[in-house]
DNA sequence: GCTTTCTTGACTAATGTTGACTAATATTAT
DNA sequence: ATAATATTAGTCAACATTAGTCAAGAAAGC
């Protein structure tokens, strides 16, 4: 209870209207302004705890009419099993390591196999080729990524 | 949950009427009186939220009588519908425009919910994200290019 | 002390709004 | 018919209004 800094804070007032609604939905500035910090920090909340291993999905929009969404989404029980697979992919993969990943999806029944084939397109080789390979092993592992923390939940 | 700014409001006035109508005409200076904005307000809204990418298409006509029209095309009945979005993506796609071509396949029902988030799980910024916004564009058109070439095998 | 987390602000990016100018089409005058 | 004028829509660039990123420094934990 003491000695709370200002970011536990606003995560408790976001989370409090939370407690009672599917999404809350802010203007930056103005919580910013409510909490007496710049708008930056509200991105640092919201970046540290509001991520989707927490369950939470955050959408938003610049320009005027402005928001950040932040919506409670119902998480699976393959939470674990996702998790192995997102530090099996790292921060770089290959395609093989990386349909051997795809394959434990389906394997797992975490995916159909429509589905398979549309990660497989998505990290084709002709889809992800800059010319830098390295480079390209580590756009398929975000991309890879990105689709797992998708499977965390339904929408 | 507010649309707060008024490009959304005309957006969805519009919306409501092509929900009941498969096309809607409009006198440019008569909608944008009635919204109180500029006349090339209208225009902007049309360009950035009646897209083909979106599934309509805008006629207009200058002079006495002049007009705009927006008309719902139906995907379905168009059998190189595929094609059409390959040639929508070109050979770079910002992730708006993305979006809008992954929300035709959904609306064409060419892929179901579950795959639409993947696909944009695939074409996020978070996944693709070099540092060069015009190498991410390139990118995110070849994954979405390889993800349609491979629907359009599978249907 | 060292490391991690928090705070701040300068800079960037996306989106929306406005108005001056341009272009197309229709109508009227000659 | 042709030219002049009126009536529409289109383009574009400046400006406004939001949110995002990043890195430096401060504070807290160990």
């Amino acid at each position: 209870m003491e000695n709370q800094n200002i970011s536990d804070i606003i995560e408790s007032y976001l989370k409090q209207i939370l407690a009672e609604s599917q999404q809350v939905e802010i203007r930056r500035a103005e919580i910013a302004d409510q909490f007496n910090v710049v708008p930056s920090q509200i991105n640092y909340v919201i970046k540290t705890r509001f991520t989707i291993q927490d369950g939470y999905v955050v959408q938003s929009k610049r320009g005027g009419g402005g928001y950040i969404r932040i919506e409670k989404v119902k998480l699976l029980d393959n939470l674990d099993f996702i998790d192995s697979l997102v530090t099996a992919v790292g921060d770089h993969i290959s395609r093989h390591d990386g349909l051997a990943v795809v394959r434990s999806l389906f394997e797992a029944g975490a995916v159909s196999r429509r589905e398979v084939n549309i990660i497989l397109a998505a990290i084709d080789k002709d889809a992800i080729n800059t010319g830098d390979r390295d480079l390209d092993q580590q756009i398929r592992a975000r991309v890879l990524i990105s689709i797992l923390n998708h499977l965390r939940y339904e929408s």
